[in-house]
DNA sequence: CTTGACTCTAGACCTAGATCAAAGGTCTAG
DNA sequence: CTAGACCTTTGATCTAGGTCTAGAGTCAAG
């Protein structure tokens, strides 16, 4: 519960959070970080809430959202309420596109690895079972 | 086994294959195709042969090889008996690759599955565990 | 006060794999 | 012969998500 008044530069928030200063520069550009309060001098000057968000947007994106569904995301949490059932419609979406993915490179996959089986390891190019598959229409499974 | 000489034009060869002219170009600069014959027009003229080698790589594409990795394969599959062990390598290589690649897309795909059935689709943002995954640390499962 | 680390802006550049535009030459059906 | 489809080149543009540069200003330690 520390929630004593912080003034942070850039460089430390970048720290914090283990992002590049350019990329917290790059996610104000895209409206994904608010406008931060400056200095006399024009640094920027963050406090614990600019972590936070910051925090949210990373680890959204190691789930797989874009910087738009995260922009999305933010403008949702931040509708008391309402926002709610959206965030959890987007994330039944994310989910739905993520298994599709899976789906798709396990038939991929599964095909490369009967490939793989198939193939001795040596002998003509004619014989390799991948390459085959590769050049012959006829040859897929 | 219909061998006869033929002479296609870019236009042809892209309508077969199901490709884009400009992308036929692309992989002759890239160095995918090899620099086909010429008519006295200077339009370039080509044989079954190149057909053959603009599916294996759009095959090869399919199956998650880069274009870099594509280049390679082709000159493997050139080598006459000593390619296949090194084809069947790739191979190899490349399945344990979408293997990886599968397991990482399952975490996500099962921590954010959590966060959905957990999560009651109203109610306020503090209570929304998709929101608070996102913006506390310590709410991660 | 100096030095070195930090920050500012605007804008260029990067990867991968294409895709498109402009300005012109060629081919073919009618 | 002409319309219109097709082809040529060079070079720009696109997506996504940053990353880097140049030139200038600022901050904190000693």
């Amino acid at each position: 519960m520390n929630t004593h008044i912080t003034s942070l530069t850039i460089g430390a928030v970048a720290k914090r959070v283990g992002v590049a200063i350019d990329t917290i520069r790059y996610y104000e550009r895209e409206g994904l970080l608010p406008e931060p309060l400056r200095r006399a001098s024009g640094y920027r000057s963050y406090d614990e809430g600019a972590v936070r968000q910051l925090r949210f947007i990373r680890r959204a994106k190691d789930l797989g959202f874009t910087l738009e569904e995260i922009r999305d995301l933010l403008a949702l949490s931040a509708d008391r309420h309402r926002g709610v059932k959206a965030v959890k419609k987007r994330a039944q979406e994310r989910l739905a596109a993520i298994d599709e993915r899976i789906a798709e490179l396990t038939r991929v996959r599964n095909g490369l690895e009967q490939l793989v089986e198939a193939c001795p390891g040596h002998g003509s190019p004619e014989q390799c079972p991948i390459l085959r598959a590769l050049v012959d229409e006829d040859a897929q499974s």
